[in-house]
RNA sequence: GGGCCGAUCGUCUAGUCUGGUAGGACGCUGCCUUGACAUGGCAGAGGUCAGGAGUUCAAGUCUCCUUCGGCCCA
């Protein structure tokens, strides 16, 4: 009884911080959680998700980092030398965002500006890091932690752009940008959105230059008149009765006068307007669809100041002015056939709620990686990986299908990799940076040549643009593997065993990182793709901050503990989108006081570790044994297949209810009158359990681990796979039978209202007693285990139980 | 608007590929202080599988439609 002394409730909060801490010793690190190049052992390399440096750390980052810990945790006990690594995706508007309005930094100094992003992002990091170190997440932060805005990581950015660049992928295009009038500003796609403004629909009339079209003109409806002068196409639907024999046929641009294709496109809505819609370069974003789908050509009529040029009469004019002065010769010239007021939306600068100003597009000359014509390349890499669960693969199919232009990888920001290319400005050249000087920067830097290779023009200017935030992250699964060190070890590391991600970035992240593996090694750089769900509030509805729905994830576990938290996100369908559960985090620390309560009993008995698994014992023992059996097979086989739900549950049902309802029930009275096979078997069972919870449970496994002091080991997580339990099948059956015999009289005697603690005289057993083969050893367990002086058997059915002469007070 | 996915006891889900008695957990109800654990044990109630149509001897499962929800759309 002496150990009862433990505390009876386990106590997460003091034990937690206490094992955390303990993992980054560096003697406990080295054995436990290290990778080790050592080539005889097999390697397993895990992509994780750099998140990105802005804010608290949330749930579905916390969610992410029990997925990967765990399984890394289990694959080292399976004997593999695990790569777990962890980045921070620095490089992104949201900081900007933060940095300038929050912070209040401008961007005049963009020296200064870049410092304070940074400074921001390393407070955001250590915030972060010391968030998924509270949940128990310990990857090899020794060796392989990195940042997207290291020296180290920027340099490989950069030459993986050379390599690129050297294989012809890179190339530059006039593509239009999001452009705040306002502002003066160049905007990303995050700070826009759509307004519902009051607007005039124009109808236009286009005449007839030539071809098939059955009247002297085609009625355009148009919501910006002032774009005519970068009309370049007219569509119309191909289903559109009012419009086949249209098809085809030339007509004329009112105002500008030349003659456009009237096209068929099934994206045109019948419904709007005439039916028939001009392209402009570029009105909105359909526009921009359109005109590279069809290729047509570029006419730029509004520059930077949002003022018009090229456009005739409405040069020099601001749009809103140009809008007027078109609709007013429109009329004059009799091209005007009527005006509508309509409610649509207008793309607006909706990120500052003081701007709301629409948004113009302007060309600008952009960097751009080909990226359509290996699109096929890259899905048919994507169909070899096995995919958990494997319908997330329909999304990349999806995007596949849907993918028309190619990718644009600069971005007009301050915080970002530099691209590292310099651009002749007499004949637009790239000159790339010498692969010994990177990382540069061409917005400071000296070019690598004085003169123009091409044309010999001193000329030169640095590119000022950064890289798009997907090109620095979807370098991730090179970067961990050695490629642009030239490791030795690359082979071996690469393609990488498995990338976990969200569903939400499958287009992103995952698509690019194929993309860029496949173009620079040749190779496809993943094995398997594990794809998660997202966590959603109690409500059902995605967490968010302006819903006041979200669940401050470090708290919970502070609260519940983290084991609790792992166990409760861990116990969930891996991909679906689930509501956060608070049932299931109670659930999660009702299991934790159930083990520790397991261990308290164990402890106030001698029992101690045993590795070798026992080779003979009672029936009873070798059922346990035969349990355990089945929930390791179970536990591995889901593991393997990323099904962490199946495993944790498969054991949990073997540890709750065969170990501690039955096997411990009936381990008490064998204790107590020194059974060494019991207690054997009772060593190597629980010591074996305790491995396998210690991937999902790391904190309160170690806990026990330490507090045991069974093994030689600095930590439960340098632990090896249990070994194979060893029992013989018919007799572990018959130690089946005789626990269900056991549970059947407990439950007649719960039910008979008889507590299970009072001593009764007698019990009369009637029920089918086949595969029992010892009925002396049946009848003494139940007396034993039930506190039946004497036990009787029958043979016989429907069973029944009857007891006699309940004891007034117990015996003990 | 387009593409993709989902809907199963009060709640969360397994089962759907490969058609054949819908399984588990939480919650709920009743009983029981068992030599670790009342955050426990034993027992019980609770589902016409979102709605409709079809295929079939047989549909949660296959097909089509509708409704509702989610994700992505550079």
């Amino acid at each position: 009884m002496d150990n009862l002394a433990l505390p009876s409730r386990y106590d997460h909060a003091s034990s937690e911080p206490k094992w955390q801490s303990y993992w980054l010793k560096k003697e406990v690190y080295e054995e436990a959680f290290a990778f080790k190049r050592d080539p005889s052992k097999p390697f397993y390399v895990i992509d994780t998700p750099p998140p990105f440096t802005s804010g608290e750390p949330h749930m579905g980052t916390v969610y992410f980092t029990m997925i990967v810990d765990t399984l890394a945790k289990y694959k080292r006990m399976k004997g593999y030398s695990v790569l777990l690594p962890q980045g921070w995706d620095t490089h992104g508007l949201p900081t900007e965002l933060q940095v300038q309005y929050n912070l209040k930094v401008s961007k005049e100094n963009p020296d200064e500006f870049r410092e304070a992003c940074r400074s921001w992002t390393k407070k955001t990091i250590e915030s972060i890091k010391q968030g998924m170190i509270s949940v128990g997440y310990r990857p090899d932060w020794e060796q392989y932690e990195y940042s997207t805005d290291d020296d180290r990581y920027k340099r490989d950015v950069q030459l993986s752009l050379l390599y690129m660049f050297q294989k012809g992928l890179i190339y530059r295009k006039k593509f239009p940008v999001y452009w705040c009038p306002h502002c003066s500003t160049v905007v990303s796609q995050a700070e826009v959105g759509y307004v519902e403004k009051e607007g005039n629909l124009i109808i236009v009339k286009f005449k007839k230059v030539s071809g098939e079209g059955p009247s002297d003109h085609v009625s355009v409806a148009t919501t910006r008149p002032e774009l005519l002068f970068a009309c370049s196409a007219v569509l119309v639907n191909p289903s559109d009765e009012r419009y086949k024999k249209w098809i085809g046929s030339y007509v004329q641009v009112p105002l500008a006068g030349w003659a456009v294709k009237i096209l068929a496109d099934e994206d045109v809505d019948v419904k709007f307007g005439t039916g028939a819609v001009m392209v402009a370069t570029f009105g909105d974003e359909q526009d921009i669809r359109w005109q590279l789908k069809y290729n047509l050509p570029i006419k730029e009529v509004i520059d930077e100041s949002g003022t018009m040029i090229n456009a005739g009469e409405l040069s020099g004019l601001t749009t809103e002015e140009a809008k007027k002065k078109a609709i007013e010769l429109l009329r004059k010239s009799d091209l005007l056939e009527g005006i509508t007021r309509i409610r649509h939306n207008v793309l607006s600068h909706t990120e500052r709620q003081n701007c709301m100003t629409p948004i113009e597009f302007l060309t600008r000359d952009q960097f751009m990686v080909k990226m359509t014509q290996h699109k096929d390349d890259v899905l048919k890499a994507a169909e070899l990986m096995n995919w958990h669960p494997n319908l997330m693969l329909d999304r990349v199919r999806s995007w596949h299908s849907s993918l028309e232009w190619d990718w644009v990888i600069s971005r007009q920001r301050l915080f970002g990799t530099p691209l590292p290319f310099w651009v002749c400005l007499d004949c637009g050249t790239i000159i790339p940076a010498g692969e010994d000087h990177l990382p540069v920067d061409p917005r400071k830097d000296a070019p690598p040549v004085t003169r123009c290779p091409a044309c010999g023009s001193t000329n030169i200017k640095g590119v000022e643009d950064v890289a798009d935030g997907w090109v620095d992250s979807s370098i991730t699964p090179l970067f961990i593997t050695g490629f642009f060190e030239k490791s030795n070890l690359f082979n071996k590391l690469y393609p990488v065993d498995v990338r976990q991600q969200g569903y939400e970035i499958i287009r992103t992240w995952f698509w690019y990182s194929v993309y860029r593996g496949l173009m620079l090694t040749g190779s496809s750089p993943f094995k398997s793709v594990l794809v998660n769900g997202m966590i959603l509030a109690p409500d059902g509805k995605p967490m968010s901050k302006s819903r006041g729905n979200a669940i401050n994830a470090l708290e919970t576990a502070k609260q519940y503990g983290a084991d609790s938290l792992r166990y409760a996100l861990l116990s969930l369908t891996v991909g679906a989108d689930f509501p956060f559960r608070w049932e299931a985090v109670k659930r999660g620390k009702a299991l934790l006081q159930k083990l520790w309560s397991a261990f308290r009993l164990i402890s106030t008995w001698s029992v101690v570790a045993i590795e070798e698994p026992p080779h003979s014992g009672s029936p009873v023992d070798q059922w346990i044994l035969m349990q355990l059996n089945k929930a390791e097979k179970d536990y591995a086989q889901a593991m393997d297949d990323f099904r962490f739900n199946d495993a944790i549950n498969s054991l949990v049902q073997f540890f709750w209810h065969d170990l501690c309802d039955n096997y411990l029930e009936i381990a008490k009275p064998r204790m107590s009158s020194g059974d060494k096979s019991c207690g054997e078997t009772l060593g190597f069972v629980f010591d074996s359990a305790l491995r396998l919870f210690s991937p999902f449970l790391p904190h309160i496994t170690e806990e026990i681990y330490q507090d045991l002091k069974w093994g030689k080991s600095l930590s439960v997580h340098a632990l090896k796979w249990p070994k194979e339990p060893q029992f013989d099948e018919a007799i572990a059956s018959i130690g089946g039978k005789e626990v269900e015999l056991v549970a059947q009289t407990r439950a007649a005697k719960a039910n008979k209202g008889i507590p299970l603690g009072q001593w009764v005289e007698a019990a009369r057993v009637t029920t089918d007693l086949s595969g029992i083969t010892n009925l002396e050893e049946a009848k003494k367990i139940i007396g034993e285990v039930l506190r039946i002086k004497s036990v009787e058997l029958e043979q016989g059915l429907p069973p029944s139980i009857d007891f006699t002469g309940a004891l007034q007070e117990n015996s003990d």
